[in-house]
DNA sequence: TCAACACCTGAACAGGTCTTCAGATGAAGT
DNA sequence: ACTTCATCTGAAGACCTGTTCAGGTGTTGA
């Protein structure tokens, strides 16, 4: 039984530092929104879109191919998790991505999916 | 009205580049769903006790603090979307995160969260 | 073979998400 | 002031998600 209460202490020693790696529930909770923010097809359309040029709320629904009212709710979730910032220009209102995090996200979650 | 017109080309020019960026909808399901894994506490807090070291799944569901049945559903959701690979030894069956993606996607997460 | 253990699975329920619809807001031009 | 245009918003409904519960599989050691 040496073996198997060696491996019993091991355990607890990798489970308890396992359990101090785990960040604050104030991070946790940002990074989950973050990403759910990021898995929705539709979103991640509008955000290729606006990769290279800023684009008004009728131009993504025409991109994208949903309604201009869509675009409007989803357009308000990414800005509340600053994956979108906008520049108001008249009664358009211009929408690109927040920052470089956004792009970097994105590229390496294309890695990720297309290997193997 | 000329400028407007002008105004209305350019546009038009950038939305249709905007079009073309978008990847095909296999690429986008499977990138969204990749997010979508990594878009809950839980999923975060099993991804950051796996960092370091494998560990079992009761000793995951002690860490996280959930039961063994939901730690199992969990697992196998993230196992389907290859964020964790795993490895049998007798009863035993040992989780890690699967490639270094993962981790990056964590890092630079965290990193858009801290801002600000 | 039997019991104990580690883990997996399906069904079901509560809670959340995304789109649509109808209408509101606000800016620009007449 | 009135109309038009671009965008925003709240409510509602269909759909999806995550946990629990109860029971299942498969391995180990007696």
């Amino acid at each position: 039984m040496e073996q198997s209460t060696m491996t019993t202490v091991l355990r607890r020693e990798r489970a308890e530092a396992a359990g101090k790696a785990i960040p604050d529930s104030d991070t946790l909770r940002g990074l989950g929104e973050t990403f759910k923010v990021l898995g929705d097809v539709t979103r991640l359309k509008i955000c290729f879109a606006l990769a290279r040029h800023e684009l008004c709320v009728g131009d993504i629904a025409g991109v994208v191919g949903i309604s201009e009212s869509a675009v409007s709710h989803q357009l308000r979730t990414m800005k509340t998790m600053r994956l979108v910032k906008y520049r108001r220009e008249g009664k358009m209102t211009y929408y690109m991505l927040d920052d470089v995090h956004i792009d970097d996200l994105i590229r390496i979650g294309i890695r990720h999916v297309s290997e193997r």
